[in-house]
RNA sequence: GUGGAUGUAGCGCAAUUGGUUAGCGCACCAGGUUGUGGCCCUGGUGGUUGGGGGUUCAAGUCCCCUCAUUCACCCCA
């Protein structure tokens, strides 16, 4: 049976550099107050469709969605921000004190062509601060995460801002992009020509060089914010400056979701090829009262895991797990095989990783799969020591080797275990 | 959804213009005298050449279909 399409299975080398990501992430979090959450990984599809937007292409085509047995329609959800808010309405996070810092990470689900850097299954890790509208919260959001990235090693990567206005700007707006870019039609490509009308502004998305070349001479949103959003624009790059985040505003910069105003971000990786988007998020002020909650602004932010770490493969990063001493109990001669179950029970309560040969096989075959393994020690439970109570205790890094008293490895193995 | 490239043992590769029993390296297993690893040596396991159909005396090699992988477009993490 092959795996579906787009997704894969996670095991060895990469499991443990996702372990290893999980930790670095648990640990960000927890230090800026946040709190972690785990909601579900399918919601009903309606959460999607009005929060992301009816017409972005992840609601059109990229859903995996189906009907369940009472035909209500279910999503795997594409990302993390909706159900987290959904999570935040439906538990009454309103009352909680102050304002809400939330953390997750996880599988999303997305039913696009995969290639480098693109999975159907993918995992993002994102948090959400709900509650406030200072802008000092759009920047801590931005850092938390940019340190983070800092943390894990990652070089060359670069932060694009933005603002899309409040409901008031975004109106004024789009209604004037829509006239210009009607007024220059004949030069643009099919696709805009309908995004035009639907939802003029992702335009600017297009990589057609025609297209590109009218925008040139369009109006950016940047460039006609309120008063209150340009306000908050200039505040965000203020503090920005004033964390030393260096970035580049791109007012071409509009995500594909419908829910976000004023501030937009996404971090980028110079190493990754065409998929090179580490990291996005963004300003969501009207999203929870959109879903039925009791108004509130909000930031957030989601970052790519396997794009991470394919980033930091390409810059050849090491992450070293945390290895704890291991210990192979092998056996030679006549044994009881009760004595190994009783070890391996032993050593595994003092948290030493215990490894042993199922196979009957020849004690230097034993050594060759401690060897292989990687392991520390070795037990030797031989036949001719065990009439004394002894066993052979080897140090397989060091090739040293000694007999110990069975007693004494029983009663305190550490003592007799290094380290 | 669109376009290009590619599919041969677990992994990486080879197989002259279609021509014997499809090879090699790594990995795996077993040995190299009685109970001691890493190196080396010897031997062994493992493939319906992605799947299906066709052309041919003969197909891993050619044709068609299909599936998958991959890169790119699109979009995004």
């Amino acid at each position: 049976m092959p795996v579906i399409k787009g997704t894969k299975d996670i095991f060895s080398r990469e499991m443990e550099l996702f372990d290893h990501l999980y930790g670095m992430v648990d640990r960000a979090f927890y230090l800026s107050g946040y709190e972690k959450i785990e909601a579900p990984v399918m919601e009903y599809t309606e959460l999607f469709s009005r929060s992301i937007g009816d017409f972005t292409d992840i609601v059109q085509k990229e859903m995996f969605t189906f009907l369940d047995r009472k035909g209500r329609s279910i999503t795997l959800r594409p990302e993390g921000t909706a159900g987290v808010i959904r999570a935040y309405i439906d538990n009454n996070f309103s009352f909680n004190p102050g304002i809400t810092k939330l953390y997750y990470y996880g599988p999303m689900f997305r039913a696009e062509n995969p290639q480098k850097g693109r999975l159907r299954e993918f995992h993002q890790f994102g948090c959400e601060a709900i509650g406030s509208l200072n802008p000092l919260l759009d920047v801590e959001v931005i850092k938390i995460n940019m340190d983070l990235l800092d943390e894990l090693g990652l070089k060359n990567i670069s932060l694009e801002i933005n603002s899309v206005g409040c409901r008031t700007c975004r109106k004024d707006y789009t209604d004037k992009l829509r006239i210009f870019l009607n007024e220059n039609k004949a030069h643009l490509c099919e696709n805009c020509v309908t995004r035009a009308e639907k939802n003029p502004m992702r335009v600017f998305d297009c990589k057609n060089e025609a297209c590109q070349k009218v925008f040139e001479n369009a109006l950016f949103l940047t460039d006609h914010l309120c008063p209150e959003c340009l306000e908050h624009f200039n505040k965000v790059k203020y503090y920005l400056d004033l964390n030393k985040i260096p970035y580049q505003i791109n007012k071409r910069l509009v995500r594909g979701f419908d829910y976000y105003t004023k501030t937009v971000f996404e971090i980028k990786s110079g190493v990754l090829g065409s998929q090179n988007a580490v990291l996005g998020g963004g300003r969501y002020d009207y999203l929870i009262e959109l879903l039925g909650g009791k108004p509130a602004p909000a930031v957030g932010a989601a970052a790519g895991m396997e794009r991470i770490l394919m980033a930091m493969t390409e810059q050849n990063i090491q992450m070293e797990g945390m290895k704890k001493k291991s210990v192979f109990i092998g056996t030679a001669g006549k044994i009881d095989e009760e004595l190994v179950i009783r070890l391996f029970a032993l050593l595994h309560k003092n948290n030493i990783r215990t490894f042993y040969s199922y196979n009957e096989k020849s004690l230097k075959a034993q050594f060759k799969e401690a060897d292989k393994i990687g392991c520390d020690l070795m037990v030797i439970l031989g036949e001719e020591e065990l009439k004394n109570n002894k066993v052979v205790l080897r140090d397989l890094k060091k090739g040293e080797q000694k007999e110990i008293a069975l007693d004494q490895l029983m009663d305190r193995p550490l003592d007799i275990l290094p380290e």
